[in-house]
DNA sequence: GTACGTGCAAACGTTTTGCAGCGGG
DNA sequence: CCCGCTGCAAAACGTTTGCACGTAC
């Protein structure tokens, strides 16, 4: 968990390479001030205006995109068409609800995540990450 | 696996409550014709018109979507902004190619898909799929 | 001072929509 | 004949780009 008072947060961006500007600093605070969250640009826009912080939405994109290399975030790939970012980088899987298009993190026994880790790839590769994503609908009522 | 002779691919569009005009037709002897193949809209658009088939963009992205919802398709979420469909429906994983942007099948010791079919899941939803992609890239040549 | 960051507007590529006309049963 | 399907054009969507201005150090 990253510490997240104001001065940790400027180290973390110095840390990744970044200038602690006004803009990152809101943004990150945002990202990684509370518990684990997903995001998308939009999302992340729209709750930094609602807090007076003064950001474009290319800066945004750029932010998120800079956070993702950085390895402060995860991309979360469930819809084409939006991209999602998840404030939790470890190995973990994703719950996505096709009807109201949620997503949330699926706590699940370790030892499936470590079949995941050790599968048998080609050895021509690099592995970046194993993503898994469960789709779901919630059940009709039927007593 | 289906049998893709006409009269076959008629009864298959047939049983899936979709009229076998003749784009349909066309696409379905296309995707369904030949082995395992992963497409977008824009491969299989250009795929027809190279072959001469007579379609419409519109028509390929309804043929698709339609596909899927009959589950004669499996759709890839791999990259924000573009829709990969697989001919291969089973429970099985994806490979990625971050910088070619290549889709492949992963063919895998089936023990690590049998953990994926018996995940502990919230008990009030129904599970549409669960779906694994590995992101990798080429190993730099290091000798 | 200078390299990096921000913000606006315009462009991008894929997908979706509205609607007139066509064609399968 | 009718309902579903096709195709065109235009719009919509999230995202990316080009470039002038601003700001951290």
């Amino acid at each position: 968990m990253i510490d997240t008072n104001p001065t940790a947060l400027r180290d973390t961006l110095r840390e990744a390479g970044l200038r602690p500007t006004k803009q990152r600093l809101a943004l990150a605070r945002l990202l990684l001030g509370g518990g684990h969250r997903h995001v998308t640009a939009d999302d992340l826009l729209a709750e930094a205006r609602a807090q007076g912080v003064s950001v474009a939405q290319t800066t945004v994109y750029n932010v998120l995109h800079q956070f993702h290399r950085a390895g402060l975030l995860k991309e979360v790939l469930v819809e084409s068409g939006r991209t999602w970012y998840d404030t939790k980088t470890g190995s973990h899987m994703h719950l996505y609800d096709e009807e109201t298009g949620a997503v949330s993190d699926l706590d699940q026994d370790p030892r499936a995540l470590q079949i995941l880790d050790k599968l048998e790839l080609p050895d021509d590769v690099d592995v970046m990450s194993v993503d898994v994503v469960v789709r779901v609908r919630a059940k009709k009522n039927q007593i």
